[in-house]
RNA sequence: GGAUGGAUUCCCGAGUGGCCAAAGGGGACAGACUGUAAAUCUGCUGCAUUUUGCUUCGGUGGUUCGAAUCCACCUCCAUCCA
């Protein structure tokens, strides 16, 4: 199956300005495309995550990506879809977090030898002549039809600053100077780029009477239509010192039955034929399907090493409710009062509840189990032989486990 | 710059001098049921040395025995006018 027809396949894309033409293009690896990433914060999540495949993707069919990091636009803050202002953040800020992604970019696609370029379009945009570039690019622009985008509907009822308003002309003219520069004719990103992307294509054939194209990537949305990839927490992040490996793969081992193949069809390298067989699947044999999909995305950030250790441990905590390799919390010994702490405070200090109130809730509504022992009484004490096991294994609620180890 | 309306706990939103740690809903969390799913039902949702005490209603100061509620000033937001 060629490349185009697969990512279809795969539902990963949304829109594009011209089929007919990108499907020549990727197919033939014609291609040299760029995606941006904004660096909002200081490691990239699963949004991100899916753009990069694509690239991947698209790289191992021959086309040649372009990895842009948002160091000046990052400064202004995209306004699509939001319904209020990015907090503005510091140049320090944002410097770090290009650096933070550069990083992890390079951990998924290949670099080397020119097969993929990575820039910041701070290069270009931070010492831009206001008055030269309103010239340039200005009269290209037509308020009336930015106004109009679906991405400023939400803005346009709350408010929507002049700072925040210009970030769909920075974009444009990224794509512009990439085009010129690198030959890139084509932009990818979320399906919430849309018309910032178109922004760009219109400039380049306004200024240069030149083709390029456009595609966006389906944004991955759960059954109840809410983005994926957000825990209460924030973030699924990919960096592992944010989002632990053993988290990412609860993550995904715990979508819904609705959401499984989608996920995998659109995340995972495994062939179609494969997924398919799986799309057959029903009850509980999904189940099977959600750990697939758990193991081989843990796979592809942390590699096959911490994949399998997630794997292991979630498989022995869930069936005997106890694991080698699990979240585990230290307690000193000065935590301890006469030798002993209380199931609360043994609650707080490991950090499954964020205070006394709600850990004595949890234990008063049978949500805390030690060893395998439901603690029904909030004033339970324990000792410091008891916690230098090494084996006590605190849980709340159902997949919420500690192991605490005692430091003297 | 002017006029008007607004800012309440994670979110929406009630409360207009004591009965307010603050209605109701959503979300989150926990329990039952299950498949580490969904749906449903139940509980719960400021902090603490928990039948009590302490800190919260944009900020600061004031009136009062007592303020989320009244007054003054300030900050921010929305709408209209310039």
């Amino acid at each position: 199956m060629e490349l185009f027809d697969e990512l279809v396949a795969r539902g990963l894309i949304a829109q594009t300005t011209d089929e007919e033409e990108i499907k020549e293009l990727i197919n033939n690896g014609k291609a040299t495309f760029y995606i941006g990433f904004d660096p909002t914060a200081d490691s990239l999540h699963v949004g991100h995550f899916m753009a990069l495949c694509l690239m991947k993707r698209l790289q191992m069919a021959g086309n040649k990506p372009i990895a842009l990091v948002g160091g000046g636009t990052g400064m202004i803050g995209d306004p699509s879809g939001r319904s209020d202002m990015r907090q503005m953040m510091t140049v320090e800020q944002i410097q770090h977090n290009c650096e933070c992604f550069k990083k992890q970019m390079s951990k998924f696609i290949d670099f080397s030898d020119g097969k993929a370029l990575l820039v910041n379009n701070a290069d270009w945009l931070m010492n831009l002549n206001y008055i030269e570039l309103l010239r340039e690019v200005g009269p290209h622009f037509s308020v009336n039809r930015m106004l109009t985008a679906e991405c400023y509907k939400q803005r346009m009822e709350k408010g929507l600053s002049f700072l925040e308003f210009n970030y769909m002309i920075m974009q444009s003219y990224d794509f512009y100077v990439l085009f010129q520069k690198y030959g890139c004719n084509m932009q990818f990103g979320g399906d919430d780029q849309w018309s910032n992307m178109l922004g760009g294509t219109e400039l380049i054939r306004r200024k240069l009477g030149k083709d390029a194209y456009a595609m966006t990537i389906t944004l991955l949305l759960n059954s109840e239509g809410k983005k994926m990839g957000k825990t209460q927490k924030g973030a699924v992040w990919l960096d592992p010192e944010k989002t632990s490996p053993f988290e990412f793969y609860q993550y995904w081992r715990n979508v819904a039955d609705a959401d499984v193949l989608k996920c995998i069809r659109m995340l995972t390298f495994l062939p179609l034929e494969e997924i398919d067989k799986m799309d057959k699947w029903e009850g509980s044999e999904l189940n099977k399907a959600k750990e697939i999909l758990a193991f081989e995305l843990t796979k592809l950030v942390h590699g096959e090493e911490e994949a399998v250790k997630a794997q292991e441990s979630a498989r022995a905590l869930f069936s005997s409710g106890n694991a080698a390799d699990m979240p585990s919390a230290d307690i000193t010994t000065d935590d301890l009062n006469d030798g002993s702490i209380d199931i609360i405070g043994l609650l707080v200090k490991s950090g499954l509840v964020s205070s006394r109130n709600e850990g004595r809730r949890a234990v008063e509504q049978g949500g805390v189990s030690v060893n395998g022992e439901k603690v029904t009484d909030t004033s339970t004490v324990y000792d410091e032989s008891s916690l230098s096991s090494g084996e006590f294994i605190l849980k709340r609620g159902k997949k919420n486990f500690r192991r605490i180890n005692l430091v003297k």
